[in-house]
DNA sequence: ATTCTAACA
DNA sequence: TGTTAGAA
């Protein structure tokens, strides 16, 4: 993974940056963690820790909110995009076994070509 | 000083 | 969602 990213999902932020970052209230960062979006990891003293990626999930969240859209529809979207990736990850799991499949059958092919296997029946010689 | 949990005049 | 009390 890229350093980037690593940085992004780094939780380095209290909760008090985050209210000032998002413009949302502690009781709302709170509830939203207890529907399940966004739970961050705590620090040695319980506290919670936000990444940069939670910030963006989080006014995310307000942005659907301010759509009109409720808490169970905002789970709905969610829960799509993670079948979503998670039948992409499928995919692509199939995909790189296919490949390894083929290699096989290529690898088989030249070791027969080649005759460099293991003769597994020899060839009759046939008479002249 | 901040944040946490739980509860509600 | 706001607010508040008591603890950490």
């Amino acid at each position: 993974m890229k350093e980037k990213e690593l940085r992004r999902s780094q939780a380095v932020l209290p909760i008090g940056t985050v209210m000032k970052l998002t413009d949302l209230s502690a009781r709302q960062i709170r509830y939203y963690e207890e529907q399940g979006l966004v739970v961050p990891p705590r620090s040695e003293g319980n506290r919670r820790m936000y990444s940069l990626n939670d910030i963006d999930k989080l006014l995310e969240i307000k942005d659907y909110l301010a759509e009109g859209i409720n808490m169970a529809g905002i789970k709905e979207i969610y829960a799509q995009e993670a079948a979503k990736k998670a039948k992409l990850q499928e995919e692509a799991k199939n995909r790189v076994m296919t490949d390894a499949e083929m290699r096989r059958v290529l690898q088989k092919e030249f070791i027969n070509v080649s005759g460099l296997g293991k003769p597994t029946t020899f060839p009759h010689n046939q008479h002249l």
